[in-house]
DNA sequence: TACAATCGCTAACTTTTGCAAGCACATAGG
DNA sequence: CCTATGTGCTTGCAAAAGTTAGCGATTGTA
């Protein structure tokens, strides 16, 4: 349940553009970021939409902060703008940053779809647990 | 214009499960991967739904392909499932797929340099014995 | 047998997405 | 001056997303 209240954070804050002063970034939210690409690629914000194949007014919404844009219409706008999906994706802060960072055999259990959660979690804390031993006895 | 027709088809390929053919993975469709992951964790649709705070017919109707489900919604799945969003993206035909790289457990176990030898014999057993156990509780 | 609890699903409803039509403003060109 | 074409924005509206209430079926238990 507290999950849904979470949900409605992560909503406020990708689409709310004052909300964005968490992170350093000067173009934290989705649509700033969004257009700020646009116009470094020297696009109006029709010729964007055409490319996309999304409409105008929606595209100023979505730049705007006040439509939360579909995983199509992003994957769509990431091909438009010859961008990652992921970058616009970690953007709208809906991808974890970090989890590039972490280890290979992390982000490789992580990605494993033949095990279940929680032997996904059973590795992790295996792996974190060897690496934690191995750190403190080398400072011995 | 033709993008809008691209979006179509991609949204019936994700949302209808006879579609999926195309794919040679046995879990092609977003939604039978992730009822998949449900039942390997042991979880009930409703216990799913409520740890990802969504109601529970309409995590029904994401498992039968009947409803695409937003940007915030997978990524709650996604956390819920304890996968990476990025696994549940590319099953969803929107990342692509080598995008995410879903290299081997076992290769980054192996390739691990913070491991001791013992360390990685013991990570790659367990998985292996994860492995086993889902294989055969899946050919029930 | 009966009562309670759980399973997944259907139906009806509210909310949000995404689009077509059209507005106001600017820069030109005839 | 008047049309033309560009920019971004507002306004309803159809179609999806997502919810609540409740169904029948199953399981355990008294």
């Amino acid at each position: 349940m507290q999950q849904v209240k979470r949900l409605q954070e992560l909503a406020f804050f990708v689409s709310i553009p004052h909300m964005a002063q968490k992170q350093p970034d000067p173009y934290a939210t989705l649509g700033e970021f969004i257009k700020r690409q646009r116009e470094l690629s020297q696009l109006s914000l029709r010729q964007l939409a055409d490319i996309c194949g999304i409409s105008n007014p929606y595209l100023s919404q979505i730049e705007r902060g006040l439509r939360t844009p579909s995983s199509m219409i992003l994957q769509s706008l990431a091909k438009g703008l010859r961008i990652s999906a992921e970058t616009l994706y970690t953007q709208a802060g809906i991808l974890d940053p970090q989890e590039a960072e972490e280890s290979d055999v992390i982000k490789a259990v992580m990605h494993d779809p033949d095990l279940s959660a929680r032997q996904r979690e059973m590795m992790i804390d295996m792996y974190r647990s060897f690496r934690q031993v191995n750190e403190t006895s080398s400072t011995t």
